[in-house]
DNA sequence: AGATTGCGCAACCATATGGTTGCAAATTGG
DNA sequence: CCAATTTGCAACCATATGGTTGCGCAATCT
C-alpha cells in the first residue's frame, strides 16, 4: 500500500530550519555573499548578535551551515549539499502528487 | 547591494508549516492517496484526532491544503500549487549559490 | 426517535522557541 | 602591555507549539 515515508519524516527538520525568516534571510545572504562572520551577519540583521548565533546553530544543526572559529572570529558557511535533500522531499512529495492525478486520470477515462 | 529577499521571508511559513514530521507525513498521505476526511487521516496516525485536526488547520493556514465540510466530515485535499512557491524559494537561494561559486570560479581563473 | 459517527471548540499542560541582557574569555591591533 | 573586537556561555523571560481531555453539536443510520 503506501510506501513508507521514513525519508521525508527524516526531512522534516530541514523544513523547520528554514521555517524562520531570519534563518532563511541567513541561509539567503550565506548563499549570495559566501561566507561571513557572524559580527558581519549580525550587521544586516534586527535582531541581537546573539540571536543570530542562535538561528546559525539552528542552520548548523540541521547541517544547513557549517561554522569554523578562525582566529577571535567564527566564519559561516551554507551548505548547499543539504539543500538537495529538501529538494527530494518536495519531489517525493510532487512527483506521488502528479501519479495520484494520472491514476485519477486513467480511471476517469476508462 | 542585496536584492531584498522579500519573496523569500514570505516562504518561511511554507517551510515551518511543512517542518513537523506529523504534517509532512499528511502532506504525504493526502498527495497519494488524494482526499480524505479527518477521521481516516487520524486512522492512520499515531496522535489524536485533535492533534491531526490542530496540524490540518496549520496546513490549511499556509495555504498548503483545504477543508471543505461535507455532510457530517471534512474532506482534506493537498494543494499541490503551493508547493511549486516551496519550489521556487529553493530555486532562489540554489540558484544564488550556484552563481557565487561561478563568480569564484572567474575569479580564480582570472 | 434514538443511537452512533464525525467534528469542532475550549481549557489546560508541558516543553520548545525566539529573544534579551550580562559577563567572561580569547584574539588581535596599537 | 593595554585596549578593543569578537565570540561563547548562562540565565532569564514571554510566547508559541504540540499534545491531551472533555464536552457539545450536527449529520447519518436503523
Amino acid at each position: 500500500m503506501f510506501e513508507s515515508p521514513v525519508a521525508l519524516a527524516e526531512a522534516a527538520p530541514l523544513f523547520a530550519a528554514l521555517g524562520d525568516p531570519h534563518r532563511l534571510a541567513l541561509a539567503h545572504e550565506l548563499s549570495v555573499g559566501g561566507p561571513a562572520s557572524l559580527s558581519a551577519l549580525s550587521a544586516s540583521a534586527t535582531i541581537s548578535r546573539q540571536a543570530v548565533s542562535k538561528h546559525l546553530q539552528v542552520l548548523a544543526l540541521a547541517g544547513l551551515a557549517t561554522g569554523a572559529r578562525q582566529g577571535r572570529e567564527t566564519i559561516w558557511a551554507f551548505e548547499a549539499g543539504r539543500l538537495a535533500e529538501v529538494r527530494a522531499a518536495l519531489d517525493v512529495i510532487s512527483r506521488e502528487w502528479d501519479a495520484a492525478l494520472e491514476r485519477l486520470r486513467v480511471f476517469v477515462e476508462a
